[in-house]
RNA sequence: GGCCCGGUAGUUCAGUUGGUUUAGAACGCUAGCCUGUCACGCUAGAGGUCAAGGGUUCGAACCCCUUUCGGGUCGCCA
């Protein structure tokens, strides 16, 4: 090794400088960042993962060492041994950390020279993405990406000490797993020894967790890589790390209270951020109802308002039949905004029929205190004072309504609630709101299947003075459910567990799975439960939703190598055809 | 699966109604000059399958169709 290092031998990291190490030998290696050659003075800034520096080559010092330097180009990779120097006063670069300072080489090796690299290697650099991913291990030497992908290492480290400190253990469950049903679709995995049948790569660890709580590791965590075969979005990737956690002999109040104060020392060690203890907790029924969402972003308010009451004896079709139906009336009072163009209330229209609603209405209480609106010959007088004052309308404001079944009506009109935040500049982007969320219900309705699907999972333990219910009214059930959101944003999710064969019976019962059917898929699962099972929830956090939070990126930027929209590794090709024969030994037959 | 946007030097882009365009610019690259640069500067130069295929036309980077790739989004993601 030394022969390839030419006897050379790394001292220092490349950012680390500064005017006290002035006057000391040392010995770098690292990437040529850039050159700037003066005819018989050369400068280079030096790279790696700590920072830059600049090194310098003068001709009237040391011509061979010069000689030498004139060869460097962008992205050798070169050792070089000099001295750490003062510049003078007018050669400083504020700009750079080591700025104060700069080596002067008497020994140079290039350890290894570059081809022109199709982009430059530099966070100013614009460079589309399909280049950047197909040249991912030199995007990845960007400044930015380094610096991600040190505080994922740093989240990561954080976590793992405070659940080491608390009496967790780190177990690995296995990547090659049964198919079950529900949930997202399957990575599938052919067995070779078991012609036609297929493992499922996991999309969470969740019953394994509970067999090791079953087993008696009673404190468990896990930063688990998980795999669902869904449509990519801009913050969802084919294969995703949670971190995962369960414990035994605990209700709600215990899991939570460990789980913010998992997040408040994350929040303290990276951000240098106390957050306040306990977090806010806010049922699911007030944050649909007020915020339109399950993951409300709480920094700014335009809340929504139920207008139900008011309205219940509109002659206006929707309102009533939301009313009779036992759906909503929301509104929105966006303050001041009376002066919207047409365009604008279209806009935020779209919003909302895009995610379902059926229109969406309003009313403009002009700054001269005038009412404009296409509803007005819909609304009696009392009506109208009725909304005006639901809202706390003045003159100026603008009042956006929409009406339809519960769920959907809500949800549009929290995105129309956003949309307008993001529009108004409400939205601080220095603060962290953080809240739990509780009190989901047990199941939801699918229209599509016809019956009750579980809204968490199937494991997911009722409330317990909602159990009578699962008989009466199903849908009304309350689940011991709970998650963490940030900032508008789902940082993880999780549940106290059903932990008796009964309930889970009764569960199974509910959600339609015969007996038959139950056993064969969770067979091993249900027999588990006849030898002992502790209570015991857990939770789920999304590690690359947490570190994008924290680095402030988009998710293809705090994953070292992500995939394309198309789950493709541009890179690498990923995925290819096969060999015919690889196919054969798994039994497998192309259909084309 | 639906809808929307995009693909032109190594990179980021411009390219008029379909016609003096030999398809340009900037950065990068190469060479020369340059002792205080740090986005060095100056001079010169090289560099193009206009994503692919088909069509319309006297004539296509430009219009149409198909395919493909990338991005966004709805569905989907218990």
């Amino acid at each position: 090794m030394t022969e390839v290092l030419g006897g050379m031998k790394r001292t220092d990291m490349c950012g680390a400088f500064s005017l006290q190490d002035v006057g000391r030998e040392v010995t770098l290696m690292g990437w040529v960042n850039r050159r700037r050659n003066l005819g018989s003075l050369i400068f280079a800034d030096l790279r790696d993962r700590t920072g830059i520096v600049q090194v310098v080559f003068n001709e009237e010092l040391d011509r061979d060492i010069f000689l030498q330097a004139e060869e460097l180009r962008n992205e050798y990779v070169i050792a070089a041994s000099g001295t750490v120097a003062k510049r003078s006063p007018d050669a400083v670069n504020d700009k750079l950390p080591t700025g104060q300072i700069e080596i002067k080489v008497d020994r140079l090796k290039i350890l290894s020279a570059a081809d022109t690299p199709p982009f430059l290697v530099d966070d100013n650099s614009k460079v589309s993405e399909s280049i950047r991913l197909k040249y991912r291990y030199l995007d990845l030497r960007r400044p930015s990406l380094q610096r991600n992908l040190i505080i994922r290492h740093k989240i990561a480290k954080v976590v793992r000490d405070f659940l080491n400190d608390n009496g967790f253990l780190e177990i690995e469950t296995p990547m090659l797993v049964k198919s079950t049903p529900g949930g997202a679709r399957d990575y599938l995995v052919p067995s070779r020894v078991q012609p036609g049948k297929f493992f499922a790569l996991p999309q969470s660890p969740q019953i394994f967790k509970q067999l090791l709580m079953i087993s008696g590791f009673d404190k468990y965590y896990q930063i688990a890589r998980c795999f669902r075969d869904e449509d990519l979005r801009s913050d969802r990737q084919p294969e995703f790390t949670q971190i995962d956690i369960e414990m035994s002999f605990v209700d709600i109040d215990d899991v939570l209270s460990i789980n913010e104060k998992l997040i408040a020392d994350i929040f303290r060690k990276i951000m240098g951020i106390e957050l306040s203890l306990p977090l806010k907790r806010m049922s699911y029924d007030e944050a649909m109802n007020r915020y339109g969402s399950d993951k409300p972003d709480v920094r700014f308010g335009l809340e929504l308002t139920e207008l139900s009451d008011v309205l219940k004896d509109s002659s206006f079709n929707a309102f009533k039949e939301a009313a009779e139906s036992g759906g909503c009336i929301k509104a929105i009072n966006a303050k001041g905004c009376a002066g919207f163009a047409r365009k604008e209330i279209d806009g935020l229209a779209e919003t909302a029929k895009s995610y379902g609603a059926k229109g969406l209405l309003w009313i403009t209480y002009t700054g001269e205190g005038e009412i404009k609106s296409s509803l007005l010959k819909y609304l009696t007088d009392d009506e109208l004072k009725g909304i005006l004052s639901s809202v706390s309308a003045q003159p100026g404001d603008l009042i956006l309504i929409a009406a339809g079944k519960f769920d959907t009506t809500c949800e549009a009109m929290g995105h129309v609630r956003l949309d307008l935040g993001n529009k108004l500049n409400l939205i601080d982007q220095d603060r962290y709101e953080l809240l739990w969320i509780v009190d989901f219900p047990l199941l939801e309705w699918s229209e599509e299947e016809n019956k009750y699907v579980a809204k968490h999972h199937p494991f997911t333990a009722p409330k317990d003075e909602d159990i009578p219910l699962l008989d009466t009214d199903p849908s009304k059930v309350r689940a011991k459910a709970y998650d963490i959101v940030l900032n508008g944003t789902e940082l993880g999710g999780g549940s106290i567990r059903i932990h008796t064969q009964e309930m889970q019976k009764k569960i199974f019962d509910v959600l339609g799975f015969s007996d038959e059917y139950a056993k064969n898929m969770f067979g091993f699962f249900l027999e588990a439960f006849r030898y002992g099972v502790p209570p015991h929830g857990g939770i789920a956090y999304g590690f690359d939703r947490m570190v994008m939070l924290f680095t402030d990126s988009d998710i293809k930027d705090v994953i070292a190598f992500p995939k394309t929209q198309n789950a493709s590794c541009l890179m690498s090709g990923a995925p290819s055809e096969v060999d015919s024969n690889q196919l054969r030994e798994l039994h497998i037959k192309m259909d084309n």
